[in-house]
DNA sequence: TAAGACCTTCGAGTGCACTCCAGGCAAGCG
DNA sequence: CGCTTGCCTGGAGTGCACTCGAAGGTCTTA
């Protein structure tokens, strides 16, 4: 349980609500809560980084249990899915830390929110050029040696 | 001399060889050789970086002056653009050590090299994949905040 | 009721990619 | 001649994003 998962494998193990690939978002409202091992299913992350994404203040307060476990809810794993998003853009924590700031202080805070997603935004579709340009230089090599072989 | 310079300024400075940003390329190749400091002007690395790339094995042997100072030429310049685009790929430097390892070793690994950056071209599609996707989260939730100010 | 899986906390450790420092040499200049 | 500037080396330090360990509580199934 590191990584990889055979996700589609069986279809009704105890942590499986959420790891078949078919179905994009399958998370169901019927029963909405998840321990830390179903998140992990879902997100991807490990349980040591769910934990410290908590502790770092990069999650908006997650429920817990009588006995004190966690228990994600469907927006909690729509968070999940946003950061690492924002994750694979380049975006530091830090950064992802003070949204989530912003997301807690209320709507009064729309307007910084929009500025920080659209400078998001800028930065992405300059990282997007920056790839269509190593793609060239890349074919361009990637040819060369195909013609020299 | 930090980071960044104002790269149009003086046109004629001891390190402008290769800082005016107009011609993408404006290496001559009438002294096809370069101090550490033009060549931190040329590729935006440091000279500590430049430095490190070198101890590591990730650039293929830097002539030096008579007094031991390191001389970039031109090939060494494009190399480095070069790296530096693989940089923003993503990929590991360990994986840019050993593509150098593979160019040492002449031209019985031209497939391997070939693999390489076919492997590389496959990750930066998925990339630039992932990044179109975010991209359409962003515009999701911008547009979202526009509407709600 | 007992085993074993799963959860909790806090703090320390890891790996990567730099980044910096101390101490020293060499060249150009007033 | 001394001063400044630029470059050299090896090794240590930094920042980020996890990642792990230890010690212990809880839940489920036999």
């Amino acid at each position: 349980m590191t990584q990889t998962m055979p996700a589609g494998a069986t279809a009704a193990g105890p942590a499986d609500r959420c790891s078949a690939p078919p179905p994009p978002h399958p998370r169901p409202d019927g029963q909405d809560h998840y321990t830390i091992s179903e998140a992990v299913a879902c997100t991807g992350l490990t349980a040591h980084t769910l934990r410290w994404y908590e502790r770092i203040g990069l999650m908006p307060h997650v429920d817990r249990s009588h006995t004190g476990q966690r228990r994600y809810r469907n927006r909690d794993l729509d968070w999940l899915e946003f950061v690492n998003k924002l994750r694979l853009t380049g975006m530091p924590v830090a950064d992802m830390v003070r949204y989530a700031e912003l997301v807690r202080e209320g709507e009064s805070t729309y307007g910084e929110r929009r500025e920080l997603l659209e400078s998001t935004r800028r930065d992405v579709l300059t990282r997007i050029a920056e790839l269509h340009d190593t793609l060239a230089v890349l074919d361009r090599k990637i040819g060369f040696y195909a013609a020299g072989a």
